[in-house]
DNA sequence: GAATTTTTTTGAGCTAAATCAAAAAATGAT
DNA sequence: ATCATTTTTTGATTTAGCTCAAAAAAATTC
């Protein structure tokens, strides 16, 4: 268990031993259940997860009311309201654990102090930007841009073959921002 | 001039001079035409730049050939595929400059060498990520999923509200994701 | 400043996907 | 197994924004 998340940890950018240690003392490990509320939109996101098991949904409400999915996270991957959790000004979306889930949290104040303190670490955060945001959120703005509907779900499907287990129907027509209803039909081959 | 660039590095993270003048003297002063593309999609993005005066559209196009403009940068902003940049992978999308500009430019090996002897300047750079890239992209997201075309232009017009005298209603309603004639329907009160 | 090119507007249908409503299927609880 | 709840599918209608086509306005060039 420790030992996974410290190569997970690692795999990011190798730290030396002593600040990897050090880095280590600063995660918390945490259980939680399906449903429950990693952050709630309007919170800062105080701190950052590392998803060790399990799937998370981001949701954004407007003002309606309508609420979507705007992300999904699953098994060894990065959780965090990025804008919020560097400003820590109130996030604009909350995270909602959709599986029983492990994770390890990191709290913001603590990861800025490491940064100060350790170079290494700096680098490693740089590298944990690079690859688990950078390249994943530009992604999602030209998949929007450019794809159809069907389009969107024949790559999400790529992306995650099984995700249909995972989520149900309705968390991933709304990421896709289409109806549930117009993603019906596309399994269906009606669209 | 020069002073003015050393100033905006420095408002990003400030830097202690020594590291600083080292920093400077990796950033090449360059000046271009209108119309110029600082990078072609496919070609890797070897370079950031700090756009100090001037005017740049992102564009991508897809297989049919059809252009779409995905981004803006203006005066005292930052220039670069941020995706092919970090990875040095072939870009999906072009920069080309719609005005007469002047830049700073920063070789990706320089930059990433100097991300290794300055635990300050990964700080800076850190910063700068945060500042220029991460608030920015994700408001993108979520413009593109829940506001109408109507929304987006109103928002679009209080990010830039001169950007009618800049740039052509064509680019405009591209990055809207909407054609020229429903911007121009929208304008005129129409829709 | 007249001519050419580029940009913007207007008009008339068309279409992908939304909405509203309800049935069918799957899942979970007693 | 039976009942209740949640999830998924199907059907009918509506709509925001598209396409195609052409006119009008503005900006450039000679």
């Amino acid at each position: 268990m420790k030992a996974d998340f410290s190569n997970f940890i690692n795999s990011i950018y190798p730290l030396p031993y002593q600040i990897l240690d050090d880095v280590l003392l600063h995660f918390q490990y945490k259980e939680y259940p399906k449903n429950y509320y990693l952050l709630k939109q309007g919170r800062p996101c105080k701190y950052l997860w590392v998803l060790v098991k399990g799937a998370a949904r981001y949701t954004f409400s407007d003002e309606t009311g309508k609420e979507s999915n705007v992300w999904f996270s699953f098994d060894n991957d990065i959780v965090a309201d990025a804008p919020s959790f560097v400003s820590q000004k109130p996030s604009t979306e909350s995270i909602q654990l959709l599986e029983d889930s492990e994770l390890y949290a990191i709290e913001n104040s603590h990861l800025y102090h490491l940064l100060q303190q350790h170079h290494s670490f700096s680098l490693w955060y740089i590298k944990l930007i690079e690859k688990y945001y950078i390249t994943q959120i530009e992604d999602r703005v030209t998949d929007l841009q450019f794809l159809t509907a069907k389009q969107r779900y024949e790559k999400l499907l790529i992306q995650f073959p099984n995700i249909g287990n995972r989520i149900n129907l309705g968390h991933i027509a709304s990421y896709l921002n289409i109806t549930q209803e117009t993603l019906s039909r596309i399994r269906s081959g009606k669209l």
